[in-house]
DNA sequence: CCATACTTGACTATTTTAGTCAGGTTTATA
DNA sequence: TATAAACCTGACTAAAATAGTCAAGTATGG
């Protein structure tokens, strides 16, 4: 099980502009400087989350992008939510009475990975971005 | 993130074998009937699992495999460090002071992944196989 | 009017996954 | 002692997913 870059980036730069957020809008040139994410890449990811209302543009000279909410009620579930970034353990389509395999019940682990996955979501639901600029604040100090 | 197959397999395979276990060695052709596996890819989970004394074989006629270890003993890190099915958050060395991208320092959420590495870990180190088999053998009544 | 920066969609190389395939070796039992 | 069941191993490969790149725009502040 691994974590793909797209969402790893994408906390990554909305992390970025939250710290820079409240004084102007910061452009995807400038993330990609920082964080060392091709900017292509990166215009992918912010339209994704444009369209999911975490973030608003600015066009034109000195335009970017600013946090469409307060940093406190961005969770990651809605950042990876936005992305597509999803937690998938189980085979099987989840709202099917079908099991993996294609056999007539669910198989023997169906329940487990069950668990597992909103063991993994209840992470995601806790941690906001404002608690992530935290984090990084006080270990700067 | 999704779980791969190889993990998925591994460990339906070894609740399908601890629920047959105490009477005889299992054989791979059965539990590829059972849970509906290819029996090359079935080996090849095996080969691994026997290597890394999660399981014994049996050879010859009537053969098989049998656990290696109690059933409560054996813990789904166990299985998962078996078959390298790993969980990776970060995209950085973890032993090394550099960040991802070839920065000199950790990235801004660094830490949060490795909270959630943890955080995902700490499920794999708590579940048994016992509790595996316990749980399917309730809900089957 | 033009440089800056957002916007969109299509394309592609690389890597990983999920197997298959071909050839073994071991051993119970008829 | 032949034979078939079952383990064992390594190499190979098709398909999918990932991680981008590339090209061609549009909007707007100064
Ligand atoms: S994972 Fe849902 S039935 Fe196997
Ligand atoms: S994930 Fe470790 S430095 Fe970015």
């Amino acid at each position: 099980m691994k974590l793909t870059s797209k969402g790893r980036y994408a906390v990554m730069a909305l992390v970025d502009l939250a710290r820079f957020n409240n004084i102007n809008p910061v452009s995807l040139r400038d993330i990609s400087l920082r964080q060392g994410i091709s900017l292509d890449y990166l215009e992918q990811i912010f339209s994704k989350l444009r369209k999911n209302e975490i973030v608003q543009s600015v066009r034109g000279i000195q335009g970017g992008y600013i946090l469409n909410k307060k940093a406190k009620e961005i969770k990651l579930t809605n950042i990876f939510d936005a992305v597509d970034e999803k937690v998938k353990t189980v085979q099987c389509k989840k709202d099917s009475k079908k099991g993996c395999n294609g056999k007539a019940t669910k198989c023997l682990t169906h329940n487990l990975w069950d668990e597992l996955e909103n063991h993994i979501n209840d992470f995601f639901k806790e941690k906001s971005l404002e608690d992530l600029v935290k984090d990084n604040a006080e270990r700067r100090v």
